[in-house]
DNA sequence: GTTCCTGCAAAGGTTTTGCACCATA
DNA sequence: TATGGTGCAAAACCTTTGCAGGAAC
């Protein structure tokens, strides 16, 4: 039950490569935290990343998961997706790919990802026509995934 | 120094016509935040409706400015616009006019609405595709103003 | 050996809840 | 008058920060 992960999926082999290049130290903690995330690759919150933790036995405190987090984040390394009044969710920024938005079913919680050229192109001239300088965004889409929709359109009269 | 405030918003009037509708009295604390949002119409936290209506003598508690503006989210008179790690902002949800999105300035908090039409066909595509049946969508650009822009690209080395 | 990372604990800010009083219908 | 709204205060919640000890370079 020692660290069995091989580093195989690459957003945890390049994270641990871009912590390296700016000089921070692999200690335990971090480590787990950047091991379980690539695992994972899902958006989670802080005190999911905790419990998990814990009960994989890595046992990471509150504080250092939040320190992980936020290192990774200021390195590009993670995304902070607000989601409205929740707790802030973590998801992977992985590096090849350009960045992408979301859409989430709000029956089973599946979260699926997304690009568009049309998209952005409209982000981008919505961007000009307001006078700002824009240098990010964030589309969420919300609805009920094709198996949801199809099979229980049921319930709540 | 009364209630000078007459209901010519129609979204003040909107809010207490549904309020009433739904066998909601109307006490001062929660009278005081419906005709301050109907007056100010922006994207605003709690504590800045508390502050405000502080300042301007109405003087609500926070417990009560929390409670009116959970009752109107339900209601849906209200949208909570959560913009990642700070606090909630709550924005009108006008009857008549369809939903907008939203621009924020990382320097000056400013915030600003849009409607595009290119930008909604092109998530209505990206529906499609995705095979998710979408019924809301959030957009929110972030970037600096044109006066932030303008002004101080500067500091920090 | 030095530096950074870690964990515990306590503080910070935001939001919620309990309870007694008061205003509305 | 009865019900629900209000305010104060305290709690809960998530997140950050200080400090002493330990691990990595």
């Amino acid at each position: 039950m020692v660290r069995r992960v091989a580093r195989t999926d690459p957003w945890t082999a390049h994270a641990h490569e871009v912590l390296a290049r700016h000089g921070h130290r692999s200690g335990g903690a971090r480590s787990a935290v950047v091991d379980f995330l690539g695992r994972e690759g899902g958006c989670l919150t802080a005190d999911e990343v905790v419990a998990r933790l814990r009960a994989e036995g890595g046992g990471a405190g509150p504080a250092s998961v939040y320190r992980a987090l936020s290192l990774l984040s200021e390195l590009g390394l993670l995304h902070r997706a607000g989601v409205g009044d929740s707790p802030v969710r973590y998801e992977l920024v992985h590096p090849e790919e350009g960045h992408h938005h979301h859409v989430v079913c709000e029956r089973c919680g599946r979260t699926v990802t997304f690009t568009d050229p049309q998209l952005e192109a409209a982000i981008e001239a919505v961007s000009d026509r307001v006078g700002y300088v824009v240098d990010s965004h964030d589309v969420t889409l919300r609805g009920a995934c094709s198996r949801c929709a199809g099979a229980g359109a049921v319930s709540a009269s």
